[in-house]
DNA sequence: TGATTGTGTTAGTCATGGCTAACAACGGGC
DNA sequence: GCCCGTTGTTAGCCATGACTAACACAATCA
């Protein structure tokens, strides 16, 4: 549900009007289920859609979709940022997190990443140690920064 | 499923003989529900399980379910250590998120966590700075460490 | 050995969130 | 004004993973 909400977010705020298809298309999702999807979020009070019509966030489903979208971008950022891990992975997988971390620690992981992010001069010196490293870490490595924890 | 692994990796670990009324007590879970999902296991050759009898982790499963727990931990740590989020919901958390972790990233968070709280003295200098305000942060206050991004 | 108690399984439902196939509505071109 | 292609919806299906109710097995004690 969360996704659609995103999707319809982000569709809305680049282009104009957000119609099934486009949903389809951008979630790579067949139009049946679009179409489901979308009159559970009707019900929900989070849009609204007149049939054949194009789809709209209603103000509570403005504020829901931004409050994922925060999150999606608190992970995204330190995946990549932090942890560097590829765009590409960090989408993926952001967008499957997003729909697990609690507003709360959504806000923790924001502010994290922002205390950390936020010097004039990028990375901050003791980080850039550890991202040198695991950026060479592309998936095959072995213990690259540490030995790995046994337990 | 990798829940179930999991706790069976647990229980296994903690006391002796593993069957589905504890399994189902520990995920609170219906026993039928036990049931299903371990004949999925047993399916996988993830684990072994006569009718009636014991439930172990083959050795398939055992790698597994490591993975799993590895994840686990470091999420757990991470969200308790670096982020500040009290146990008990780290815990939770941890439970739904590990799911979503790529190997990869988990591994990557795990070395972070570690490069993080390696030192000798405990956390880092750069770092208390951070936890010290985010601690106070308990689902309330607004604009701890920086003001909210806003976009 | 047979009844009782607890443990496990089977059968049948439900909700979520996908899918395809088939039908319905809209809208542009003739 | 009608036809046809695109767009959207309905109907019906599948898988996952939960549930309750009811039945089957095991184990123990009289």
């Amino acid at each position: 549900m969360e996704d659609y909400l995103e999707a319809i977010r982000t569709l809305a705020d680049e282009g104009g009007v957000v119609r099934v298809t486009q949903l389809s298309e951008a979630l790579r999702v067949s139009k049946p289920s679009v179409t489901a999807a979308v009159s559970r979020l009707v019900v929900e009070n989070l849009v609204n859609h007149e049939k054949y019509g194009s789809i709209e966030l209603t103000s509570r489903g403005r504020l829901a979709a931004d409050d994922v979208w925060r999150r999606h971008e608190a992970l995204w950022t330190f995946l990549t940022e932090i942890l560097g891990v590829s765009e590409q992975e960090a989408e993926r997988e952001a967008c499957h997190l997003e729909h697990y971390l609690s507003p709360d620690t959504g806000k923790r992981l924001g502010y994290f990443v922002n205390f950390v992010l936020e010097g004039e001069e990028g990375r901050p010196e003791w980080l850039r140690e550890f991202f040198d490293d695991i950026r060479h870490f592309e998936m095959g490595s072995v213990a690259v920064v540490k030995s790995e924890k046994e337990d």
